[in-house]
DNA sequence: TCGCATCGGTGATAGCCTCTAACTGTCGCC
DNA sequence: GGCGACAGTTAGAGGCTATCACCGATGCGA
């Protein structure tokens, strides 16, 4: 991709910096991102502490580079889907698939924030993306209208940026946005652990809310 | 309330741990439950930090307490909405208030959990109690019929412990997950704040959720 | 009423963490 | 070949959780 060619101290310094996210990754991954250390990682690399801090300038910097890869993660598998001609049905299970490779992945982009970040402009675009997909699968063939009701005509009236490109189909819009929510009601229920012991089969829920948007 | 008559100690003891867990709920509530630190909460009061060990034996003692204070805070606005006569729709709105009340409350309970935490045996009681108000008002009048579906048949074969009382009514069961996992999916995508700058308004999505679910 | 066990509080301390500062060695570009 | 930029080091400040040993007050039973 039109790099301009690096110089081997860049390439170097580029693989410090992937495999530092690497072992945070496995950090979070057992443990959750409150528990990432950047002193155990240095140490697990076989360096000294605030070596790191060339490479990050502190922990909250690290935290936003791995929120990026993880919007750019989701992005990328829910592209890869659509390119496979993946309709909402396919999305929705290439949402949950990536949701459960790595729920802790999926729960530092939508879990509980900090009060007072605020993610950088480039997730922005990533999140577009994103909705973007969904927005293009909500116009796929064979799917019913939705019902007229209030939110669609409030969703057609609001002037949604984000999503010029699709402004003249307010039911895109209305689809994805119910999309969007639903699917994430179960899996975060689902990835926290909340319908352990309950006796039934998320998959199943998330099938059904799947079914009730992507509709037959 | 029954109590065995208090000591002057444990009387004492009470009103201090509820101090305790007052100037938590500040520190929650402005930064996140990860930056709560009992060191800073021993100052405010006044006192040495190793005091607090007095009366939570650990960190996690502590925010164990607190989440446990949430669900019952939760089970009780939900209570008392259905104790005022409130149907689906009246809790769903009882829901939306407690929860922006104090989002990182909500988010205590609801977002991301701790990979190896395991909450006490008593909040699955708060947890159910707070279920059953839902099973109840899940079959209130005026509810249109669910359309049959493989969810509906799931849920009907599967072993609800927690809802025997309704076994034999599987489609309040159906209702009340899909009411519980939608609104959730709308309430916990906006305290996060992913609906920011999108141009709509959450209540519109929440009510239209609240209307998908509680039928006309 | 008195004695003493229990309880709440203290400072000291160990061990973790983030992050800064000053210094050294090394790599690679001109 | 030399120099500048960069990676790494140790030392250390300051914060945190948590434990320990030690006091002093309090309130209960005898």
């Amino acid at each position: 991709m039109g790099a301009t060619t690096e110089s081997p101290r860049q390439r170097y310094r580029a693989q410090v910096q992937e495999e530092i996210k690497q072992h945070a990754w496995e950090q979070i991954a057992t443990a959750g991102a409150s528990a990432l250390s950047l002193n155990a990682i240095a140490k697990q690399m076989g360096m000294s502490g605030p070596a790191l801090y060339r490479y990050f300038a502190n922990r909250d910097e690290l935290i936003t580079a791995l929120i990026r890869d993880a919007y750019q993660s989701l992005a990328d598998a829910i592209r890869s889907a659509a390119a496979g001609g993946a309709d909402l049905r396919g999305l929705a299970q290439a949402m949950r698939a990536w949701a459960l490779e790595d729920p802790q992945r999926y729960l530092l982009i939508y879990g509980t924030p900090v009060p007072g970040y605020q993610a950088p402009d480039d997730t922005r675009q990533l999140t577009n993306d994103v909705m973007t997909k969904l927005l293009e699968a909500a116009g796929g063939a064979g799917l019913g209208a939705l019902p007229a009701s209030p939110l669609g005509e409030h969703l057609a009236a609001s002037d949604a940026g984000w999503a010029t490109a699709y402004s003249a189909e307010p039911e895109r819009l209305h689809r994805a946005v119910v999309f969007w929510t639903r699917l994430h009601g179960v899996l975060s229920l689902e990835l926290a652990g909340h319908f352990s012991g309950m006796g039934f089969d998320p998959a199943r829920v998330y099938a059904a809310e799947v079914e009730a948007v992507a509709g037959h």
